[in-house]
DNA sequence: TGTAATCTAGAAACCAGTTGCTTAAACGTG
DNA sequence: CACGTTTAAGCAACTGGTTTCTAGATTACA
């Protein structure tokens, strides 16, 4: 009985077993009836016993070979395992792939050499692909040329390729007008280097870094407020930044890049001998662990992640059919918790 | 010139490109010379300069279908994805992608409807395959019956498998023994839920819960201390376990499962008036993010990821080089911080 | 009962690679 | 110059699953 070197049947495997051809075993499990093709229940009925007995799994890669549907979706841009999802995707992620398990569809990835770039298209057959995490332009253009529908989730896209992002600016503008409704004048906006080592040269900002950072600019400028010096640095340390912006320049609020950061922001203010939020409000973007767990609890901005995730799938399904790409906005919302005050 | 439906360039593309069949161009871009197969200089470069101007990659799971190797590791045991991550085995998996990534091997994983086992042997070809996260013994098994070598992280193997693991029981040890040189005496061990809802009725204990719960019992007992009640619990919230533990039963230090765990715990704690660490040492297992950027840091037991990612990768590629799996003990250590301090 | 229409299912081609087998050309030797 | 050996590369089989083509068996109808 024909068993691939490691052992698993394949599918002349069970035709043998159910004393059939395997042309015929394709199509019973694929309920694939063109142009009229039938099967007596009987044959029918011990195909799928054979099935089953041998616990036969079909190989997705190789179904691709000839078949017009793989029901895979390649999933691109993942860095390494973890950094993306300690971002505000992940629960966009697992959403997403829970919706496409629904319709039938699996997730695929590798992780392939590191100093490659970050994703290239995918080399086997897939019926889509969606890129997470960061990703240039260039790199995304080389998508659109490979045909495959895809989907970005907060990243750029081509002509050919729909997106899924949030709007960054709104959300920053409506961060700056919180803060000014509680009293605030004295408003930053912080990236501080996650620890000592420098940015590497060529990395690559992330949209949501400019965007977040313009639309404070914005809207500060737009209440009548200064932006507080050092809105445009990304190269310090938590302490670095919040000796200048809350112990020099008397900064009572602080608006974080993301809630990594803020966490350290947080222990910073605390390291200097103020407190939170009594002496300093702490907003961050991102609604991730630990913003609800921490004492205090930290006021974040939160991104839809699982109806984002679930509209990304919603769109792939709709691409592959072949629906065209679409752009949708996601709307930030405050969730206000401990780490913001009134300010005294 | 032939290309996949997607548009990758074929093998066939290359050869017609070069002129040449394109058995010759798989050989080249395999370097395989069996049995004194041979190039002239010149095809070989006009076939590495037409694999080059077409871009050509190689469909791995095709060459799986004939080939003895194909370079590829799938890793099973993704729940979904971001879970696994923000437990302790992040840096162990990225650096087993790291070093598997230097000896040439891509890690594929895919992510399959929820609702199936967490992990199914994969269906495709590979050269072995590692188990990250949580496994049932039954699962296991039938990764032995499929003679793929594998390598479990951080969970029970079957014979055939290798595994990496992590000494809790010596960690949870050691932790008691520093907290009672600390002068403290009531030390608990704490596991409470992530929420408010109740753990699934068929959730399956991780190895390490019963490990580190055990070990503390006895310790404890070692030295003549009555473990804290409450140890053997995992439905209860934070808020309910620190209100029993601390403010009724007078504990002075905690030992939490992990660092999630940890991060609720000092905010009951401080919720419920005390001072972490002056009225309560906090120390926990998993030393990830937020533990050193809290204030106060977390002391933490630190499992020895990048090393057992090494090692992962290393006994792996040993494995397809026929050697013989093998069992990995890692012992971890402690990282003090804020968290702990002499008992008052 | 003969012929056409419909079921049912097998044979074979195909996808993109790898590999065993074969052979034409180049080379070496007597 | 004839003949054996090595070199270089093509042909074709094979992998596992899908799909097109084809054909025998059964049913429908005159």
């Amino acid at each position: 009985m024909p068993r691939t070197a490691k052992g698993s049947p394949t599918m002349l495997a069970v035709a043998e077993h159910a004393g059939v051809n395997k042309s015929t075993v394709s199509r019973i499990l694929n309920d694939s009836y063109p142009k009229g093709f039938s099967v007596r229940p009987e044959v029918r009925e011990r195909v799928l016993r054979a099935a089953k007995e041998l616990s036969f799994k079909p190989n997705p890669f190789v179904r691709g070979l000839k078949a017009k549907r793989t029901k895979m979706v390649a999933m691109l841009g993942l860095r390494d395992f973890g950094w993306s999802s300690r971002g505000a995707d992940e629960h966009a992620i697992n959403a997403m792939i829970d919706a496409l398990a629904d319709a039938d569809y699996e997730v695929c990835t590798t992780f392939i050499k590191p100093g490659n770039p970050d994703f290239q298209p995918p080399r086997w057959r897939v019926d889509a692909a969606v890129v997470v995490g960061n990703s240039s332009a260039e790199q995304v253009s080389e998508l659109d040329q490979s045909g495959i529908p895809y989907v970005t989730v907060n990243g750029p896209a081509g002509p050919a390729g729909g997106s899924v992002i949030v709007d960054d600016a709104h959300g920053a503008e409506s961060a700056v007008r919180k803060l000014i409704e509680l009293g605030h004048t004295r408003i930053a906006y912080l990236y501080s280097a996650f620890d000592a080592t420098p940015p590497a040269a060529d990395r690559v900002a992330h949209a949501s870094e400019i965007d977040r950072r313009d639309a404070y600019v914005a809207a500060m400028q737009e209440a009548g407020l200064e932006p507080v010096a050092g809105y445009d640095r990304t190269d310090w340390t938590a302490e670095q930044a919040i000796e200048q912006i809350v112990v020099r320049d008397k900064a009572t609020a602080i608006l974080s890049y993301h809630h990594v950061m803020a966490v350290q922001h947080v222990a910073a203010i605390q390291r200097a001998g103020r407190r939170v939020p009594d002496d300093v409000s702490v907003l961050c973007f991102n609604d991730a662990f630990p913003t609800a767990e921490m004492h205090p609890s930290l006021t974040a901005m939160s991104l839809p992640g699982e109806a984002m995730g679930r509209e990304t799938a919603r769109m792939i399904l709709d691409m592959i059919e072949g629906g065209t790409p679409k752009q949708m906005l996601f709307s930030e919302s405050l969730i206000l918790r401990e780490s913001t005050a009134r300010c005294r």
